[in-house]
DNA sequence: GGTCAAACCAAGCACTTGCTCTGTATCATA
DNA sequence: TATGATACAGAGCAAGTGCTTGGTTTGACC
């Protein structure tokens, strides 16, 4: 026995416009169930049933199960890089920039629909190293975008513990940016949206992150 | 075709005095190929060959895979929690102790032979609900430890964007402790001890990372 | 109306998985 | 010396796994 259900009919083609490209949505399927069950207690069988197809047919679109993967980082870091930077072009002080960083990174992981970076995080290790050089070069101009705003951050004296000018730099930011990030990314572990009414919402949890990091300018 | 390898020879109980327990060794074991590979991409016959065991043996010592993976989020929490409150025993001051905190945080998430937590925070969903709650459980008191440092901290001024002392209070002391020990969780993702010489070792990573939270006392 | 490619189904293969079950070597104890 | 408990080995089963292959439907185009 195999799969089985009703005969096909793909008419989505025209019915769905968003999903026009069924690849884009095996991509979409396939962040939410990897983001839900990881990407080894996934099966081929469940990314093709949430998107109507049987098990086989996902390897129309991709070579193997793994290729669903990168895809699926890749349109994560893409999605997050086109965001990020509308979101940076709209503000023009250092601390506006900040926040839209943090705001942003907060809607990269926790949005709905928006699974893919949460994936990329959990899942990394699952990533074949061919693979993973790819991504990592869509990663670094991902994190250059950070680090420029937090370079300016740690020279204003907004941040780190206290601003002293003549300090060693590059070090620093790059720490900056992997203690900031590493907040903020790991609330993919425990922060859950729309369970409890009491619960913060992402822009009260982007306020107060930058509440927590920032130093109150000094008058 | 299933197992082949010598016969069996029975005498690790003597021979190694550190695992006179099978029941350890297999948790040790199993938390190091978890932690590499993940807990779905661990076999039952992986674990089994690194203590030198055929595939069915590691079921005389537990019911199922499902209970290694609790048993060893349950050592790390363990081990976690006696670590942590020895360091705070030996700390006086306030900044002594978050410092210790942090440094022993460390030592739990990197030090060889102990990849229980990490094991901990990347594969929280491959355990089954019934046995969260468990470890939960022990994960508050965990937690706990914490959150008293911090808190003490943020009334000191140490912590966060500005001492203003008429402020909420266990709100911004959860989010403290979320930020701070998520910063610090999230090396597991990027942090590699031993691999270039250049790297931080665990102590002066400590020491960055509490130079950026901690703010400098106002003299 | 015939041709053709795109997109999928149906069926299944080869392999892996967690786990079971029976037997057995070892040692402690009576 | 008999007996029971401990801690495995050995063999394998049933279910599931990623993936392949050949055929089928659909819509587009000349």
């Amino acid at each position: 026995m195999t799969d089985n259900k009703s005969p096909q009919s793909p008419k989505l083609l025209l019915d769905n416009p968003d999903e026009v490209n069924r690849r884009q949505a095996l991509i979409r399927a396939s962040a939410k169930l990897f983001r839900d069950k990881g990407y080894d207690a996934t099966t081929v069988r469940d990314i093709a049933a949430a998107v109507g197809m049987r098990s086989g047919s996902p390897f129309y679109h991709f070579k193997n199960k793994q290729e669903i993967l990168k895809a699926v980082m890749e349109e994560g870091l893409h999605q997050g890089f086109e965001r990020t930077v509308a979101a940076l072009a709209e503000a023009t002080t250092v601390q506006a920039r900040f926040r839209a960083l943090v705001r942003t990174q907060y809607g990269i992981l926790h949005d709905e629909g928006s699974e893919f970076i949460a994936v990329l995080l959990y899942d990394w290790r699952s990533l074949p190293p061919e693979y993973k050089q790819e991504i990592i070069r869509v990663k670094d101009r991902y994190d250059a975008l950070w680090q420029e705003t937090l370079r300016d951050m740690l020279q204003a004296g907004l941040l780190g513990a206290h601003a002293d000018p003549e300090q060693e730099g590059a070090s620093d930011e790059k720490m900056a940016r992997l203690m900031v990030m590493g907040a903020i990314n790991f609330t993919v572990t425990w922060y859950k949206q729309k369970t409890r009414p009491e619960q913060m919402d992402l822009d009260a949890l982007a306020d107060a992150t930058v509440r927590f990091f920032m130093r109150s300018i000094q008058i």
